[in-house]
DNA sequence: CGCTTTTGACCAGCGC
DNA sequence: GCGCTGGTCAAAAGCG
């Protein structure tokens, strides 16, 4: 679980959607995607939490067979092994199960690359952030890694769920949303289950 | 031209 | 068996 108004997160894979799907108890459509590498058939679901309408549910189904890609598409997408979050880039990353959100691996990637979009947005959209809260990711972003150059095309995201929320921009608008985005708080933990 | 996204259709599982 | 729901397919369109 992430909190982020963005729904296509990027974790440094690169992904290819294959369906969405409109989900019962949830305003919010899922979206479905997979590993685009050759012999590498994890799946990802995304979907938007139906009570936190800022909290983002990925769903990662199955263990990349490859290190982590640079993808082409402008993301680097590429988390050092000396991070603080430790050899995650390694390719032992996600979970087999439906679980797989609670996953120690998975989590962390998300909550970089949260970093670095905000970094961009507030390049975009400075009005749109306090102080406090964008310094507080900076401290964690430069901490994680120096090469925290990603061009992330956000706006493209918010075109992806034009259809399925009248008005976008009603999330930026509403500075409480961002100002909520406490990094301690973006995951979840929920450890059990064994 | 190759890759990705969109989107309706199709299929399987499940509860009644 | 039927309807509902979630997951996947695949053709068409979009994009760089």
């Amino acid at each position: 679980m992430t909190k982020s108004e963005i729904d296509n997160l990027d974790d440094g894979y690169r992904w290819r959607k294959y369906g969405q799907k409109a989900v019962k108890n949830s305003p919010f459509p899922r979206s479905y995607y997979r590993c685009t590498t050759a012999a590498c058939g994890v799946k990802k679901r995304v979907e938007r939490s139906s009570d936190d309408p800022s909290i983002v549910v990925t769903t990662y189904e199955g263990t990349h067979t490859h290190p982590c890609p640079v993808t082409p598409r402008g993301s680097i997408g590429i988390l050092p092994e000396t991070s603080a979050f430790g050899g995650i880039a390694g390719g032992g990353t996600g979970s087999i199960g439906g679980d797989a959100i609670n996953s120690p691996y998975a989590v962390p990637q998300l909550h970089y690359q949260q970093i670095l979009m905000l970094q961009q947005q507030q390049q975009q959209n400075p009005y749109l952030y306090n102080n406090s809260t964008l310094s507080s990711f900076n401290f964690r972003a430069t901490n994680i890694s120096t090469t925290s150059t990603n061009p992330v095309s956000f706006p493209n995201l918010f075109l992806q769920d034009r259809r399925f929320s009248p008005n976008p921009s009603a999330l930026f608008r509403d500075q409480g949303l961002l100002q909520d985005m406490v990094p301690s708080q973006m995951r979840v933990e929920k450890k059990e289950d064994q």
